[in-house]
DNA sequence: CCTTTCAGTGAACGTGCGTACACTGAAACT
DNA sequence: AGTTTCAGTGTACGCACGTTCACTGAAAGG
């Protein structure tokens, strides 16, 4: 292991001929567009994808700067050029990681005339999604109760604003009369749900999905069943 | 558990004048009762306390056995007298905590007789469990995620142990014609809502609880009346 | 009374950590 | 062409950690 010290200013140099012309453009290293701030935003990646593996076992928490830094080919020192502290490291992570769970409901709003459709798909961009990203899912789904206050903070800030967004949602469908209070709580409601299923996808093998597909369907079937039947048998 | 036998004689000897006399008998360290064994396990408890108590900023993974020790007022070394590991310290704490959500939902049962009834006093039993034993709760929230991967699965384990124990308990509700496969999904549900209401609990100031109350009220009744109308309509 | 047991001690070790500091060399700018 | 910027280097520091080992002294037990 560490085959580096410096290997990477030869890598740089392998093909020097930049400015000039090269009449075959394949490039070997292929990604390597750009200088300085192009490198620097790869750097960057680089980081914040090492510590979404390395988070995986031992939690944002239980992850060290030398980590980060020897799986990425960086000295320790150079990860201060690109944040401040392993916390700032965590808050770009949930930005990222929500990103991620903002695409899915995208993914579910469009078309879904009827309320079985809607159930069914929104099953089914779940599953989907966090199978696609393991990572992100599984980084919000640890860190929501993890170690450092102010990731933790920052995940569960943006839970209620998503939260709320949902809530939104829910009012298109025949809940018009509904206060936005009552909305909220089945927001929350589904939402907690939506956390536990997640989970349980994430550490599920493939075999067990269809089950899963299947509870998930059940229980959000039974939640927005059971909120129709509460509501209009007790007016409030 | 190793009730052991020899801590009647240590009860006989606890005047130990005997040498030099005091007039005055008060002793200053009051809880001097029993010895040797009685000893340990009153630094064991210490242990468990402390650990329970410094969990609750950093989690189990950010806990060092050299903090344990310092709070308990032992040498780091002697750590290993009651516990191989850290680890071990924490499937102990698993143990407990969960004790404790057995103990509760032994409140629940007794009596209510009508349903609503069961869901007004299923939330009232909640909130006050989770406030008069915060620790244990944040444990489990905590560590249901946490960093160290025996610790995790003994949580989830207890978590489906508790998952099927509530599923025997709802099909005493008017749900005789359900399987026990739909009941284990509703229990799944109505058990990730507890959990997201304790954590909200958890995290709450005092003058929040009626809004949390109220919020717990309205969702766990969404599900049940959910589960009979969803299920009446769709026999499967 | 004499021996055994054992909870707690205290010094010492190797390791990985965050962070400081002075540095280098290529890209960017003037 | 000359200067500035700045991502990445390398050394070195003090600290907290888990674990080892030989020990002590009082309680337990014959």
């Amino acid at each position: 292991m560490t085959p580096n010290t410096v290997h990477t200013r030869a890598l740089i140099s392998v093909p020097p001929i930049p400015d000039t012309l090269s009449p075959v453009t394949s490039q070997p290293t292929p990604p390597a567009v750009g200088s300085r701030s192009d490198k620097k935003e790869r750097t960057r990646r680089a980081i914040l994808d090492a510590a979404l593996g390395l988070t995986e076992d031992t939690g944002l928490a239980g992850l060290s700067l030398r980590q980060v830094a020897k799986e990425v080919g960086i000295v320790p020192t150079a990860f201060y050029r690109h944040f401040d502290s392993i916390d700032q490291l965590g808050l770009a992570l949930v930005e990222e990681s929500f990103s991620s769970l903002r695409a899915m409901i995208r993914d579910v709003r469009q078309g879904s005339p009827s309320l079985g459709q809607i159930v069914d798909r929104s099953v089914a961009v779940l599953v989907e999604h966090v199978r696609a990203d393991r990572a992100h899912f599984g980084f919000i789904a640890r860190e929501q109760s993890g170690g450092s206050a102010v990731v933790r903070d920052a995940v569960r800030r943006q839970f209620e604003l998503f939260e709320r967004e949902l809530a939104t949602d829910l009012a298109r469908l025949p809940m018009d009369h509904w206060s936005s209070a009552d909305l909220q709580i089945l927001s929350n409601l589904i939402v907690g749900a939506m956390i536990t299923t997640s989970e349980s996808i994430l550490h599920a093998e493939a075999r067990d999905l269809t089950e899963i597909r299947h509870r998930a369907r059940s229980q959000l079937m039974m939640m927005i069943v059971g909120a129709l039947n509460w509501k209009s048998r007790q007016p409030d």
